[in-house]
DNA sequence: GATAACTTGCACATTGGTGTGCAAGTTCGT
DNA sequence: ACGAACTTGCACACCAATGTGCAAGTTATC
């Protein structure tokens, strides 16, 4: 008759490395709503007891170090396997197939500000800015991606302007349809489009289309 | 003999109103390097102790409650004074001069993310929303805005467009010159200019000249 | 130069989270 | 059904920060 602090009603107890991913997953959930969440409230959100966090984890450091490595592959392996021979379209789809892993973006957005894992997100997440800077350079090369600001510096404001569209996005409740819209115009403009053209762009492109990503 | 934390050498007292500011100020400065610094290193940064806060201040919280609310009445008084019959340079105009209240931009950003303070800088920077919410409903509705999206969606957009640059450019350490540039370039991006239009646009306008908003 | 205002330097209580130890359960695997 | 693995439920120790109380200093000001 366990009595943690509430929401435990179903099966207490499965194997050890569910339980594992069951932590890793109640962490992200948790953290995306307080991310100052204590340990309590993570193993509380897993079915847990703050105690038997210690069985899994060194602790607290270590269960987001994890949870950032895990989050940073979801993101990096989306932008491996992100291209098209047509620049934009390609920014434009890293931009779309990043809505649909919201959750993590913003989970990874979180903890790249807070104090004690800024170094190691920055180091996690060095493929994907690593990938998002050749294609801004081939686009600035071919034509296609503004020529009036430096590669680097022209991949980070993209960066950031899908992030803050991100956030936004998930603030204003959009449906999942005007979430990848509004994404993709907004990286596009920052990458130097006028808006009728990322309009035509998207609505040209059926790799963009609503689905296509799911 | 004073022997509080370090680098308190000077004059250890002046009058109290000179202090209560001297607070507020080590507050913006400390804050804007470590977002959750203690009172005893605010403090210090005024060249008082922690107990002397108390004096001028509830807590911490009301102090930075008076953060913030003088952080908002800078920002909204920028917002009330920048104007211009064309609304994209009214827009451009509105985040070059933000760009010189970096300072101040950046730690209201930190601090409406923060808990316990979101609300009341929600409620302190009500007036900058609603001048750009003005400035975007004239432009979408006078044809130089893009017409893709909502008015109030395309008026946050440009906000966290505008913010998302700031942080970015303080990072990147960009001269005041480079920052002051890039914000307006940004803005006009995601307000739908092409990039040539945008670059266009701030070369042509007297208003836009780096040294005009000094 | 006296006085009120302000600050210092303690000491202390409080809070909230982290990390450990250990005995007693519960469940998985065989 | 037995043992190993895992979890629980305490009990602590610990830490960093906040907020107070109070006596003794220092400074602006009249």
């Amino acid at each position: 008759m366990p009595t943690i602090t509430e929401e435990v009603r179903r099966a207490p107890r499965r194997d050890a490395a569910a339980n594992r991913e069951a932590l890793l997953a109640a962490a992200s959930a948790t953290l995306n709503e307080h991310p100052d969440a204590g340990l309590e409230a993570i193993a509380a959100a897993a079915g847990l007891t703050r105690r038997a966090v210690y069985g899994h984890f060194a602790g607290r450091d270590e269960l987001i170090a994890a949870l950032i490595d895990s989050g940073a592959a979801r993101l990096n392996h989306i932008a491996a396997t992100v291209d098209h021979p047509h620049t934009p379209t390609a920014v434009a789809l890293l931009g779309a197939r990043l809505w649909h892993a919201l959750e993590h973006v913003r989970l990874m957005a979180a903890m790249a500000v807070r104090e004690p894992h800024v170094e190691q997100a920055a180091r996690a997440l060095a493929p994907v800015r690593e990938r998002l800077g050749a294609l801004v350079e081939r686009g600035i090369d071919d034509g296609t991606l503004r020529a009036d600001l430096a590669a680097d510096t022209l991949a980070r404001l993209i960066e950031r302007s899908a992030i803050a569209v991100l956030l936004e996005a998930s603030v204003a409740r959009l449906t999942d349809a005007e979430g990848h819209r509004l994404v993709m115009l907004s990286v596009l403009s920052t990458a130097g489009l006028d808006w009728r053209a990322a309009g035509a762009l998207i609505a040209a492109a059926p790799e963009l289309a609503f689905e296509a990503a799911a």
